[in-house]
DNA sequence: CAAATATAGTTATGTCAATTAACTATTAAT
DNA sequence: ATTAATAGTTAATTGACATAACTATATTTG
């Protein structure tokens, strides 16, 4: 059962002018695809970070932690915390495997790579579920204007 | 002068099979467009909260700290220290003008107008600068999608 | 009317995420 | 060789935020 989620619901909010800003609609509307998918993921017990990190460890087997941090846009030390928990459920290992015996390769484990399909069936489906109002070529432009926006 | 901003840079991530969520695009985004727009109301000491406030306000002079408090999507105990600050500013007021007691009409003081007029046009400015990419026909568009979104 | 209950705002407390600084071990540079 | 730099970790600080508790008014209702 999907956790009541703490800053869930967004109120309707008061006329406030700023509805002409993109700043604002994006705002909002990243939070509504944020909560839905807190709420999906909350029940493999896993945060959005955790997903991504799975992700991105997938398509870059055996990279190093702080390649990791970078990738996530966050600081070496989260990714202890942060890797552990993924070791602990044995969904990812870090392996003494480079010329350079300061660094670890991380890999995914089986099982995080059987995890991560789930995951990403999850995360496409609460993509959808979020943009419900939307018809798929609407989500294709949106998903087209996005990605010029943020690799601009 | 702008401060170095503590989560400004989001670096160029490694290929992370992400990419054709909504979700993790819209994040993206949203992050570049927020802290475009935290670094410019930085130099007016003022953070997007506080500007959101102020917009609110405007619009709905008189209201109520719990209404404002649902507007912004937090808990009233976080108003108050906002509040604060905006009155020792004097840019807002509390004002016991309501048949009940226990409670502030909250309105913006003239210099509160005043600033509120010149952040509109920084926060018009950080969007276009932060979308540039866009021509003003997809800024459109992209506001409309993401309406129709965060509005379902 | 009196007592109980509810609400607006505030204060106090606890929790958790995230940044920074400092430590260990290895490696590279002079 | 000594020094400096780097990968990862640990520890300490900060800051956001939520929850609970307090005050003063307001409302309800017995």
């Amino acid at each position: 059962m999907a956790k009541p989620s703490p800053l869930a619901d967004m109120p309707p909010p008061l006329d406030s002018a700023l509805d002409d800003l993109i700043g604002y609609a994006i705002r909002r509307a990243q939070l509504k695809l944020f909560q839905n998918l807190i709420g999906r993921l909350a029940e493999h017990d896993l945060r959005p970070a955790q997903f991504s990190a799975l992700a991105i460890i997938e398509q870059n087997p055996g990279l190093m932690q702080t390649d990791l941090a970078r990738a996530l846009a966050i600081e070496p030390p989260q990714v202890v915390p942060l890797l552990n928990k993924l070791e602990s459920r044995a969904l990812a290992v870090r392996l003494r495997c480079k010329p350079d015996k300061r660094s670890y390769g991380i890999f995914l484990s089986k099982s995080g790579e059987t995890l991560l399909k789930t995951l990403k069936d999850i995360a496409a489906q609460s993509d959808l579920d979020a943009t419900a109002a939307l018809d798929s070529e609407e989500r294709a432009t949106l998903l087209r204007l996005l990605k010029k926006v943020y690799q601009d």
